[in-house]
DNA sequence: TCTGGGGTCCTGAACCAT
DNA sequence: TCTGATGGTTCAGGACCC
């Protein structure tokens, strides 16, 4: 424990919501509310105005839909948000070179290290401007938390919520922590919670009552003894600027449980070469392939195989992820599939000696051609030649029987609702003003609040529509014109919330969309609440665009394109 | 009309090697 | 050679976090 508050927790307040209010000036002091639109949906993070409503994240969004009507739904939007989490990260790595990022809204920084702050009042003094100043360059708000740990740090942002600071003086850690409830403590969760309070434990000062080896016997070694030294104020814990993934994975939910055993296939195998993708695009190869299923009744297995040597080989974690599945029982139906590598290698370490190796075989006549995506996927491969391949040798004949897949489930056909259902829902959740083409706008006024997904894919995971918005290509299953922006196949998308930009009216943001029309609100960061007008969605003048500058010129993120 | 997605860490059982 | 203790690895699941 040191002997001055200099540890720094930042925390953005209501961060999504923020930066969406912030772009969107009819946004602001309403109610917005950011998660998945699908029907099973549930809120990223809610502004504060959704939470007077009782709206909070983690909730379906259904249910805050239910409790706050008016609130505008908006998917999120990670690419806007992590250009500005980049800004933000940036002025904190100039207090310090130990930045310790938790999230993209949220960081430790010791400011001893930084030479910053060595007492109390120093440090005060860096929290309030940067404060300041992350509110100068985003137009958002942070909350700071100081003390002389991390725990105690977290827990004073916390406490200073919203757009506050609260400073925690060394030596009072122990009385501070002591009125507040167990679960202000890290770690302690609904599960952790509710085993301390049948035991009569609900506070702080009751759990370091309770003693060590008490905790230990009812929480276990480990968990029992960092409850003991929280509950103290003890947290020793270093800010750590640079820590190692340990997995990658990816994940889908879908709207209707699936009992098709050949849909099923086909799904992991696709989260398979999804998951590949992103192992590949950190740079690192894995051991371990993890298949996750979450069936009909929410109970939750995994399944999981380690290979004899990493792979970031789309064929062998394809087939690693599909011996998995012929160990699961999937009647009754699958509401989720996931699968994801652990046990991560750096291999582009082994990936040197490989170049230099075919380098040198080159003997330098053609040099000039560096080595291409294409190459390194082969490299890749011979990084791991027994594990891939012995696992190959393995896998003999994977002869289903015939008709299994009609023969599981209700039978064939039943999850093309999934499909249809899409077409129907969009049409559902008309869009403000729809039908009059040029409505003038005049504010987001009592009843013209709804801002809804109409347009979007409402039927498909909320992964692969952001992944699609984000212009990847979508590998859904479904035919054409379903994949936005695919012209002339079909109707464009315009998902709720996205910017774009019209040749006549200038900048916007898409309000709502639904059979053939969007509704588009005029304004930009900085602006006045701008009209709403509606076209036609295969309008030529109107184009998706970058987001807007938050802030005047200083251009956070935002691609650079889109400077005033 | 319930309960996302992407992670980390811990525990306990089973198995294997020493 | 057998047996028990011990420790490492793998696997599955639970809890928690943002």
């Amino acid at each position: 424990m040191r002997s001055a508050p200099t540890i720094l927790h930042l925390d953005m307040d209501a961060f999504y919501a923020s930066v969406e209010q912030a772009s969107k000036p009819s946004l602001r002091g309403k109610a917005v509310i950011v998660g998945g639109l699908g029907p099973r949906g549930v809120v990223a993070t809610a502004s504060y105005e959704a939470r007077r409503f009782g709206v909070h994240s983690a909730m379906p969004m259904a249910q805050a839909r239910r409790l706050c009507p008016n609130g505008a739904c908006l998917i999120p939007r990670f690419s806007l948000y992590r250009e500005v989490s980049d800004t933000v990260m940036g002025m904190l790595r100039e207090l310090s070179p130990l930045v310790e990022p938790l999230s993209l809204d949220e960081a430790f920084v010791d400011l001893e290290a930084g030479g910053v702050a060595f007492d109390a009042e120093a440090a005060r003094a860096v929290g309030e401007r940067l404060r300041a100043d992350i509110t100068a360059v985003t137009g958002l708000s942070g909350s700071v938390g100081l003390a002389g740990s991390k725990m105690l740090a977290k827990v004073a942002s916390e406490e200073a919520k919203p757009a506050g600071l609260l400073l925690i003086e060394v030596g009072t850690e122990r009385a501070h922590l002591a009125p507040m409830s167990v679960r202000t403590l890290p770690g302690v969760g609904p599960a952790t919670g509710e085993h301390l309070r049948r035991a009569g434990i609900t506070t702080v000062g009751e759990l370091a009552e309770a003693g060590e080896d008490e905790l230990v016997r009812m929480v276990g070694r480990s968990h029992g003894v960092g409850l003991y030294r929280m509950a103290l104020g003890v947290d020793e814990r270093p800010v750590v600027a640079e820590r190692d993934a340990k997995s990658v994975s990816v994940e889908d939910t879908f709207d209707v449980d699936l009992h098709d055993r050949v849909r099923i296939r086909t799904e992991v195998q696709r989260l398979a070469d999804r998951c590949v993708e992103r192992l590949r695009g950190s740079g690192h190869s894995g051991r371990t392939i993890v298949l996750k299923v979450r069936r009909y009744d929410f109970s939750t297995l995994t399944r999981s195989e380690t290979l004899r040597g990493p792979t970031d080989d789309p064929a062998v974690v394809r087939e690693a992820a599909a011996r998995l599945l012929e160990a699961v029982d999937t009647t009754g139906g699958v509401r989720l599939l996931g699968v994801g590598v652990t046990g991560l290698a750096d291999y582009t370490q082994e990936d040197l000696f490989a170049f230099a190796d075919a380098m040198a075989a080159r003997a330098g006549a053609d040099g000039d051609a560096g080595p291409a995506a294409g190459e390194g996927a082969d490299r890749t491969d011979g990084v791991a030649p027994s594990g891939g391949g012995a696992v190959d040798a393995d896998r003999g004949q994977e002869s289903h029987a015939p008709g299994e897949g009609a023969g599981q489930g209700p039978g064939p056909g039943r999850d093309e609702g999934t499909g249809q259902g899409r077409g129907a829902r969009q049409g559902r959740g008309e869009a403000p003003g729809d039908g009059q083409v040029e409505a003038a706008g005049q504010g987001l006024g009592a009843g013209e609040g709804r801002v809804e997904a109409a347009g979007l894919d409402a039927g498909e995971p909320l992964a692969a529509r952001e992944g699609r918005a984000q212009g990847q290509e979508s590998g859904q299953v479904g035919g054409p014109g379903r994949s936005g922006g695919v012209e002339g196949l079909g109707e464009r998308s315009w998902p709720a919330g996205s910017d774009v930009r019209h040749a006549v009216y200038g900048p916007g943001w898409v309000q709502g969309s639904g059979v053939g029309r969007v509704t588009v609100r005029f304004e930009q960061p900085g602006s006045e609440p701008g009209r709403v007008r509606t076209f036609l969605v295969d309008d030529p003048e109107l184009e998706p665009s970058d987001p807007m500058p938050l802030v005047g010129d200083q251009a956070v993120g935002v691609g650079g394109s889109t400077a005033p």
